[in-house]
DNA sequence: CTGAAAGCGCTTACAG
DNA sequence: CTGAAAGCGCTTACAG
């Protein structure tokens, strides 16, 4: 930098000037060109450590995820976060902690360590957690995940109007006997999607039938006998909601088994819009979406929006689309 | 650090030394334990930016990557960087350019002005780049991806070694007609699968049947159509390899819509290790995995590897393991 | 074994 | 409009 006030013939003080831009201090024209032009020549760079040193703050992110490639959800969460730090000239510092309560502490103990701006905690499903402590040292929020009493800021999805959603794209077409079949898992998602269903059916005038109502476990098998019981009963559904795009596999190898098309004979709706899964079923799935990458880009904004102050407790729920395909 | 100093009794010195446990200077036991525990009481935290900025050098290691959460093949090797990198007591700097130059530009710099001990340079596929001269600025290394001219160090998958095992377990079994369903794609991948292919044949004195090598859009509808062929041949295959899992995927429609089994009747092989793909199909996929989190890991090594200097050009190449599961 | 002091590369009042 | 100077929080020879 002093090479670059020296080539220019000015001082220290208007290259910082010049370089950011700063608007206190009128820099001439000629000046501002010729500090401009010394930096070019010498390849100057400035240096992030010295300028976060002074300035006491850096421009980092911090983002604690529990896991990173084990499902596409966590690099979508990543990616929301990443691209909406990069528009506010942030800069995110990632660790994958596998759950792991000491990889948390360390990671969380290197992020202050380098000041970042605040930190994004996040799961790759939805979740109730006991965030480390450290965590409230610093602006955080939470993210895909929730504190059991709420004293964090979280952005979570709304597992409820998913649910109601799924129901209701059925209905509009006409459906009467749509069977849910949900998760074993306890999770905010079995209990929200059964509650959109219930809303749905009863804003309907729908009676709920209970032995349209199953639960298994959220995997293609699961699925698979979900169908097997579904086809046996004496009136069985027109229509399925089913708790994840795995389950709604297995409910098409079942289905296809029996010989019934889709939708033809059964309409089917999943949940999570995993591509590989529901782009490439035949035919292909009608699902709810997961608004993972918008939760990590809400995240990061609600982090830097606070206009300097931490964000807000409590949970901010976000929508899950309809990604409309061929099953219904 | 002054409040610790002048809490243990100290100078700034001595507590420099035993927070970084420097045994240069020789501190007694006593003075230690009370840095240590005026530290703990007074919650000190180093500043990192500080840090740096005197030693002039950081701890941060720059991973440009052209994709994050298009497939999982990114995510599995910043997981690899992540991992290697955090052993190493490293952080990544994750940048996400979708393959944009000018993001690409603006990642380097800004990686650059953080004063990064290297740069890895990834794809989400194995192809040749021409990565951006600020590159070359810093020791980087290639990930999955190589210079044409080789200058610059890399490391990929070996497609060659990965198309001759994925070839020879299936002459393991006692196969002699083995379809190849290669890409149409013109890819290290593509040409390197079938080069395998070719001298896994040769090796066991099968010639190769020009019927029996075909080439399709890498995806399930090219699979099915390969399948749709492969099965109105005089003399049909009693095994195929598949370009990917995708391919796969097709390949299996079409011989189940035949009322072929598999492996009694055909046997499949695929390549990827798509997980969700290979382990969901019926019967899972056996199926050559690329080792996107090895890429990663040794990516990172490399660069810090080298004693201080920087990794010396050139391709290192690493192996894609065969995965059973239960097509052959 | 421990301390005083210089210096890393910046920014920013404060003078002029 | 521009410059001299202090100071951000550390590390590390160098003395003692």
């Amino acid at each position: 930098m002093q090479d670059v006030a020296d080539l220019a013939g000015v001082s220290l003080a208007t290259v910082s000037f010049v370089i950011n831009a700063k608007t206190s201090a009128k820099v001439s024209e000629a000046t501002r060109a010729r500090v401009w032009s010394a930096a070019q020549e010498l390849g100057y760079r400035t240096n992030r450590a010295a300028k976060n040193l002074v300035q006491g703050a850096s421009t980092f992110i911090g983002l604690v995820a529990d896991a990173i490639a084990s499902t596409p959800f966590a690099g979508q969460i990543i990616r929301g976060a990443q691209d909406a730090a990069w528009q506010n000239r942030h800069i995110l510092l990632v660790a994958n902690t596998e759950a792991n309560g000491e990889a948390e502490q360390d990671a969380i103990t290197m992020m202050l360590e380098h000041q970042v701006t605040g930190i994004i905690y996040s799961t790759w499903y939805h979740r109730e957690v006991t965030p480390p402590a450290a965590l409230r040292e610093v602006p955080c929020v939470l993210v895909n995940c929730y504190a059991a009493d709420d004293s964090l800021p979280a952005v979570v999805p709304d597992e409820v109007q998913g649910g109601r959603t799924a129901t209701q794209v059925l209905l509009d077409r006409g459906h009467r006997r749509i069977a849910f079949v949900n998760s074993t898992e306890s999770a905010p998602a079995t209990t929200g999607r059964l509650r959109g269903y219930r809303a749905a059916l009863a804003a309907a005038g729908v009676a709920e039938d209970p032995d349209l109502v199953l639960t298994v476990r959220p995997e293609q098998e699961g699925g698979y006998e979900a169908g097997l019981l579904l086809l046996g009963l004496p009136t069985p559904p027109t229509a399925v909601f089913c708790y994840n795009d795995r389950v709604a596999m297995g409910m098409y190898d079942a289905l296809h088994e029996r010989g019934m098309r889709i939708p033809g004979d059964i309409a089917i709706v999943g949940f999570d819009n995993q591509e590989v899964i529901a782009g490439h079923l035949r035919p292909p799935l009608s699902t709810i979406a997961l608004p993972h990458y918008e939760l990590g880009a809400r995240g990061v904004r609600m982090l830097l929006g606070g206009d300097g102050s931490a964000p807000a407790p409590g949970r901010t729920i976000v929508d899950c689309p309809y990604i409309p395909r061929h099953s219904l």
